[in-house]
Order: structure tokens, then C-alpha cells, then sequence
DNA sequence: GATCCATTTGTTTTT
DNA sequence: CAAATGGATC
């Protein structure tokens, strides 16, 4: 959240809350902190008293609001920081507010106990009373994945066909309930039909159940079982109404309805709420957001205080009016008018390209034109819809030589190695962790089958105790062959041991000795493919990251919900990332790549949520546009690969959204200059191959230097694959007959692997792939 | 019980 | 086109 990195945050007075400075200053508040923010952002700031929602557009300064408000209650001694309840989403969001809380009020942020995600809070109260929730206090939070495993479990033991069920589509159905705070008992009947002939609810119910038996719960239930706790038991949430004196919210529009009434029963203690968002913003609808809460809010909280911040200190005139007058195609928004405060700045551009390929290319050399003008790559990002249109950028700069980072992707705490090493952590810290168990039982490889497993879990159902427990027994009964009986004994022998040494030894040491007597490590340092030296890389890097944690269990909590990692900003690097993930972010120059109907507004948005759907593409449109500080370059390709198959689509309906005062078009759509038709080729001609461009001896430079820009993956070796592809030959020769469901009839001019310029009787010279004729 | 091949299925993503 | 999954085979 930088929407305010324009305008300096005020110097810190070091005030203590609830001493006498800072109740003398309650009476007559004209701290430094104050000094800068605009009459509305400072109404925000003041307005203490009851609900107020504060609508803030794109790069008014939203977070600046809010932390201030924070500083503000702390200030005039209003309540102290263990009585603020600030919730963000991320974690990311998380971290920055407290820094920015700590800069203002100086240092005094760690001592607030209750600023952090939903789901952290949610844990927090949930740990204090998990015996009214049927769970003890050290339950585990299962994510997606453990998750599915457990419905696979529950699906298999119900007889369900998983091919035509899948668990997946389950735990998706069961995560949409979650959201909407519907029990199992509350499904309606058309959900219910959704799956397996409406055995959905019940299958919900059985795993509810299964997830109790395993002291465990999922994300949804950080807040669900919360709701729950406050609905049955007034003392506690009376308890909680008195403890916060003061409610703030971050992003509320991408709340969901379980976040909502969560919010609400807290709220019905002091009714100071306060939230803050943007409905033009609200672009997570397909997980759950709920932009009805925001349009709702002074129904929901009446008598609420409604600001609108609409200054708009980040992005110039003609890039603000773009986003402005695009986003006025939404019905159903509270409305905004975002007023630019710099100046008019640089149009917009929009610029076609004839396929991906010199979409990536043009914005390439643009990017070092601008490189060379002096501008550093860590101000430019180009921002995709999705994530596969990041490979043709990540090839083509590899070629050039461009410095580029990639956000997203499969995040550290994700990958295969770290959550088995994490598997072994959680057996050992809780022998009850079925899921982790079954994971890494036979992980590495020792021989211990289906059968074995089978075996275990028929004696753990039986005596109703936990997996490991249920090994124990499977070794001493002779059931098993001399084999895996041995190897499953090792194994538990292992995990006595490591548990005996949990007081004995720092958990890192223990984590070390873990992965090391496992024979973990052993199975990579082993494994020959490419990978595997990355693998024992994060390993090492996991248990690097266990040193600042009070012990294991510590850990092990911090990585349930905190799945994202420092990803360092590094060095100077273009980024590529998602239109999702540049929410709240913002750069100099952004490049807004494949706007094409189908890609973006995405075909799937529209199938599956129609209008609302549509409105949903557009808000990412608008988030898109709104990142840029100085330069918003639109471009889009008539020609892509998607899935492997050459698509022709035509230019975003967004584009035609813009205001054509405020955007300059370089390339005009429907019609494609012919220079633009000489394929993706063009810049390599005078090379022998691709080895031979200045811009892939550049690549190999910089790779021998090594740089720590793999978030994702490095830099990805093309091996030729440009001129390897350029060797198809057209099954249509130069001056066959052919004929186009669009253009109609016409004979190839020329050829140029498969694609083809065609003298079109009617509609003229075009560039077309030969998969889109048929001869005539 | 492990390995290999065929089939499937492909937005966006946090906790 | 490619990753990931699951079934069939050794």
C-alpha cells in the first residue's frame, strides 16, 4: 500500500498512550501528524464516533487515512493499542500498516496485539476458546491441499466415484459455503444438487466431523467457528465489545459474508467501525468478496459517516480520465470522481500487435528505450491477465538480456520439498497430525505401500486414534511383512526420538537433525534432475527461516497462515506480474498487455458471472490503468497461443471504453499495417540464429553473473526455439485459392511458415494463420 | 510397490 | 503446448 508515498509521512512525536502528553493533547489535538493530509483524508482521521466508511479511490491516500486514524485514536488517548482491532487481508498489508502506525506514534505499534489478518485474528480467538468449538487449543490449519487430501479420505470412505467427483470441486463447494457462513445444515437446495446428487451437504458434515477427530481446522473456520462462538456465547462477545473500543478495516470490498457478520457482531459493542475501501477496486468476487457489503454499508451501520477520498496524488490527468471514463461504464457502484492534483501527463497508448510475440517484442524495445532515457526498470511493470502470458515476456527479455522479476507463481511455502520437510515438523509437535503423517510416512521412498498405509488406517478408524498411534500398534501385531513392518518402525523410532529431543535441543538444531536422519536431504542430494540443487536450497533456506521463532509449534502457526515470503525488491528488474497481484502497487510506467475480448474481459468471467462478471473484468481494468504514476501503455494481439493452438481475437471492448481525447491509438485496430505482418522473425533476420543476437550474448552474461531475481523461476533458456518453429511449411502455396469465415475469398501472396498474406477479393491484404483457411 | 505412459485440463489467488 | 494426474504395467 503506497497510495500516499507522494506526499512524506509527518514526523513521529513520541507520545505515550494514556500519559500526559497525550491526554493533554486529546483536548486540543494539533499534532505534527495531522499537518499534510487533505480536509477529507483529515476528516477521516477524526471522525472517531460511530460507523464511518471511507471511500478511497485509487491513490488518494488510503492508507495514509487509516494509519493516521490509528495514530490519532492513540494520541488523544482514546484507547490503547491492545483495544484497536485493525484487519487487513494480507499479510503483506499487515506488516506495512504496523510499520507505518510505528513511524507515526514511534515504536509504539508492537503493542498492538490486535492488527492483522482476518485469519490471524480469527486464530487468536479461536485458540482462546477452542474446547467451545469441539477443537483443544493446539488445533492445526489445514490448507488447500490437506484440505483436498482429507475429502479424498472422506469421499473414498462414502463410496463416491472421484473421478466423476472430484474432491477438488468439493473443497471448492464447501469453501463458496464457508464463505457465505452456511453450515452444512444451511445448504440450499441447489447447491446441494451440485454435487454427487446432492450428497454435497452431507459430505460436508462427515468432514466438519473428520476435521474435530483431527484437532484441526481449515481457513474458513478461523472465522466461521468465531461467528459461531459469539452467537452461543454473549458473555464472550460481550467481552470482546468491551476490549475494542475502536474497529478499523482494510480493502472492506473484497470482505466476504462470513468477514461481514464477524465484523458485525464485534462492531454491535462500540459501533466505531470503521472501514475502508474502494468498490471500483473490488476484483476477488470468484473467491468469496462480496462487493454488496460496501454498496450496503450505511444500511448495515446506520447513522454511518460516509468520506470519499477523491484527490488523487499518484497517476497524471490523461492517465486518471482514462481510468475514470472506463470505469463509468459499471452500473451499481457508490461512484467517485477521482481529481487528478500533477499534471496532465502523457496519453494513454493503445497498440496492436499481429500475434504475442511482437506484443513482447514492441514492449521490449520500448522498455529499453525508456532504459536508455534513464528510467530504472524497477519502475516499469507490465501487468498481464494471466499468469501464461508472462512466458513470451520472460523469452523475449532472456533474448534481449532484460533484468525482469516475476511475482506469483507457486509461492515458497507451496512447493513439494517445504511442505514435506514442514510434515515431518508437524509429527513431530503434534503425533495427532494425520494429514502430515500420511505424507511423509513413505517420503523418501522406504517401501511402505498402500497396503501399509490401508493397514494403519483400518486399526486408527477401529480404536478411533490417531494414524501414528495406529502405526505403533500395525508394528506389533504381525499384520504386516517383515519389510515394511521394519521400515515403519524406523520410522516411528525416528519420530520417538526427535519428539524426546523437542525440549532438549533449539527447534532448528532439531529441524536440521529432522530432515537430516529422515534421510530428506539424502532423497534430493540423490536425485539427478535439475531441480533438485534448488530443492536443498529452500530447505536450507526453511530452516534459515525457523531462527526467528520462539520454538517449533511457534513456527509452524507463523507458516500456516503467513504464506507468502519476503520476496526482496533485489536489483534494478522489470516486473511481470498479474493485474490481480499490482493491487496496491503502483509504477512509473505500466504496460497493460493482451487486451483482447476473450482474454481480457476473460471469456470465463463472462460465461460464468455474465454482467457481473463483466464489471468485475472492468474494475481489474481499472486497477490496471490507475497503478501507472506517468505511463499507461495498453496493447493487445490479434493473434495468441492459447492451450497450443494459434487464436485470432479481436480487441478488447475496454478499449473502445476509453476516452479518445485522453488516448493516443498507434496502431489502429481491426487493420494491421503490413509491417507489423512480417511475423515475429523480423528482428532476428540478419542473425544466422537466435545464438548469434547481441541480446542472447547479453543473456549469457548475465547468467553467468547470478542474480537472485527467481521468484518464480530463472530466467527461461529458449534453445533456439525461434528459429526451430519458423521451418513449418503452409500446405497453401503461393497463389493457392483459399477462403476465410471472415474476410472471405482471396490467394496467398506469401508464405512465411504458417502464416500467410492473403490478397483478400474484398477485404484486402491480411495477415492470416493457415489453420484460419480452407482452399477454396 | 515403483515406474512409466496416457489422459486430462487447463483465469485471477489469500489465508 | 505443457503440467499434472491417474491408471496400467513391470
Amino acid at each position: 500500500m503506497t497510495d500516499s508515498a507522494r506526499t512524506p509521512p509527518a514526523p513521529a512525536p513520541a507520545i505515550r498512550p494514556g500519559g500526559i502528553a497525550a491526554r493533554a493533547m486529546g483536548a486540543r489535538p494539533a499534532a505534527a501528524y495531522l499537518e499534510g493530509l487533505n480536509p477529507e483524508q483529515r476528516h477521516a482521521v477524526e471522525t472517531l464516533d460511530g460507523p464511518v466508511l471511507v471511500l478511497a479511490g485509487a491513490g488518494t491516500g488510503k492508507t495514509r487515512a487509516l494509519t493516521t486514524r490509528i495514530a490519532h485514536i492513540l494520541a488523544t488517548g482514546k484507547a490503547h493499542p491492545s483495544q484497536i482491532l485493525a484487519v487487513t487481508f494480507t499479510n503483506k498489508a499487515a506488516r506495512e500498516m504496523k510499520e507505518r502506525i510505528a513511524a507515526l506514534v514511534g515504536g509504539v505499534a508492537e503493542g498492538m496485539p490486535w492488527l492483522g489478518t482476518f485469519h490471524s485474528i480469527g486464530t487468536k480467538i479461536l485458540r482462546r476458546h477452542a474446547e467451545l468449538a469441539g477443537l483443544k487449543s493446539g488445533f492445526t490449519i489445514l490448507d488447500t491441499d490437506d484440505q483436498i487430501r482429507l475429502l479424498k479420505q472422506v469421499l473414498q470412505a462414502e463410496n463416491i466415484d472421484e473421478k466423476r467427483w472430484p474432491a477438488r470441486q468439493l473443497a471448492h463447494l464447501i469453501d463458496g459455503w464457508k464463505n457465505r457462513a452456511i453450515g452444512p445444515d444451511k445448504v440450499s437446495a441447489a447447491d446441494a444438487g451440485l454435487f454427487a446428487n446432492g450428497r454435497g451437504p452431507d459430505l460436508y458434515a462427515l468432514y466438519q466431523e473428520r476435521l474435530k477427530i483431527l484437532n484441526a481446522t481449515d481457513f474458513g473456520d478461523l472465522l466461521l467457528e468465531p461467528i459461531r462462538i459469539f452467537r452461543e456465547n454473549p458473555d464472550i462477545l460481550a467481552d470482546y465489545h468491551r476490549r475494542f473500543r475502536y474497529i478499523l478495516v482494510d480493502e472492506y470490498q473484497d470482505t466476504n459474508v462470513a468477514q461481514y457478520l464477524w465484523l458485525r457482531l464485534l462492531a454491535q459493542g462500540s459501533h466505531n467501525i470503521c472501514c475502508v475501501g474502494d468498490d471500483d477496486q473490488s476484483i476477488y468476487g470468484w473467491r468469496g468478496a462480496e462487493v454488496d457489503n460496501i454498496l450496503r454499508f450505511e444500511k448495515d451501520f446506520p447513522g454511518a459517516t460516509v468520506i470519499r477520498l477523491e484527490r488523487n496524488y499518484r497517476s497524471d490527468g490523461h492517465i486518471l480520465a482514462s481510468a475514470s471514463h472506463l470505469i463509468a461504464h459499471n452500473e451499481g457502484r457508490l461512484g467517485k470522481t477521482l481529481q487528478p492534483q500533477g499534471d496532465i501527463g502523457e496519453k494513454v497508448t493503445v497498440n496492436g500487435a499481429w500475434d504475442s510475440g511482437e506484443e513482447a517484442r514492441t514492449i521490449a524495445d520500448e522498455i529499453e528505450s525508456l532504459q536508455n532515457k534513464g528510467h530504472a526498470l524497477n519502475d516499469i511493470a507490465i501487468l498481464v491477465r494471466a499468469s501464461f502470458q508472462m512466458r513470451e515476456f520472460e523469452d523475449r527479455f532472456v533474448t534481449v538480456g532484460l533484468n525482469y522479476r516475476v511475482i506469483g507463481g507457486p509461492r515458497f511455502y507451496e512447493r513439494a520439498e517445504i511442505r514435506d520437510a514442514l510434515a515431518y515438523f508437524r509429527c513431530v509437535v503434534s503425533p495427532a497430525d494425520d494429514l502430515a503423517f500420511e505424507r511423509i510416512v513413505n517420503t523418501p521412498k522406504r517401501g511402505l505401500g498402500d497396503a501399509s498405509i490401508a493397514l494403519c488406517h483400518a486399526i486408527a478408524r477401529a480404536q478411533k486414534i490417531p494414524l501414528m498411534a495406529a502405526a505403533h500398534i500395525a508394528v506389533d501385531s504381525g499384520e504386516l511383512k517383515p519389510k515394511p513392518r521394519a521400515a515403519l518402525k524406523d520410522v516411528l523410532d525416528h519420530f520417538a526420538r526427535w519428539s524426546a529431543r523437542l525440549d532438549q535441543i533449539t527447534h532448528t538444531e532439531l529441524a536440521e537433525i529432522i530432515l537430516d536422519e529422515s534421510g530428506y536431504t539424502e532423497m534430493w542430494k540423490r536425485d539427478r534432475s535439475a531441480d533438485a540443487a534448488g530443492r536443498l536450497e529452500n530447505l536450507k533456506e526453511l530452516v534459515r527461516s525457523m531462527d526467528g521463532f520462539e520454538n517449533m509449534a511457534g513456527f509452524l502457526e507463523h507458516v500456516s497462515l503467513v504464506m507468502d515470503t519476503e520476496g526482496g525488491a533485489g536489483s534494478d528488474a522489470v516486473t511481470i506480474m498479474t493485474l490481480h497481484a499490482a493491487k496496491g502497487l503502483e509504477f512509473d510506467t505500466v504496460f497493460l498487455s493482451g487486451w483482447e475480448e476473450g482474454l481480457f474481459p476473460h471469456q470465463r468471467s463472462l460465461d460464468e458471472s455474465g454482467r457481473a462478471g463483466l464489471e468485475e473484468e472492468r474494475r481489474l481494468a481499472y486497477v490496471g490503468i490507475t497503478r501507472a504514476r506517468k505511463r499507461a501503455k495498453i496493447s493487445f494481439a490479434s493473434n495468441r497461443r492459447i492451450h497450443g493452438m494459434w487464436q485470432t481475437s479481436i480487441p478488447s471492448r475496454f478499449l473502445d471504453e476509453l476516452p479518445e481525447e485522453h488516448v493516443d491509438v498507434l496502431e489502429a485496430p481491426a487493420t494491421f499495417s503490413s509491417s507489423y505482418g512480417r511475423s515475429r522473425f523480423d528482428g532476428l533476420a540478419p542473425f544466422s540464429s537466435s545464438y548469434a543476437t547481441p541480446g542472447w550474448q547479453r543473456a549469457q552474461a548475465n547468467r553467468a553473473a547470478p542474480q537472485a531475481e527467481t521468484f518464480r523461476r530463472g530466467p527461461r533458456v529458449i534453445e533456439g526455439e525461434l528459429v526451430a518453429k519458423s521451418t513449418g511449411t503452409s500446405a497453401y502455396p503461393v497463389g493457392t485459392r483459399i477462403f476465410h469465415q471472415k474476410f472471405g475469398y482471396g490467394h496467398v501472396a506469401m508464405v512465411e511458415g504458417n502464416k500467410l498474406t492473403v490478397d483478400f477479393d474484398k477485404a484486402g491484404q491480411k495477415h492470416i494463420l493457415d489453420s484460419f483457411v480452407e482452399p477454396a
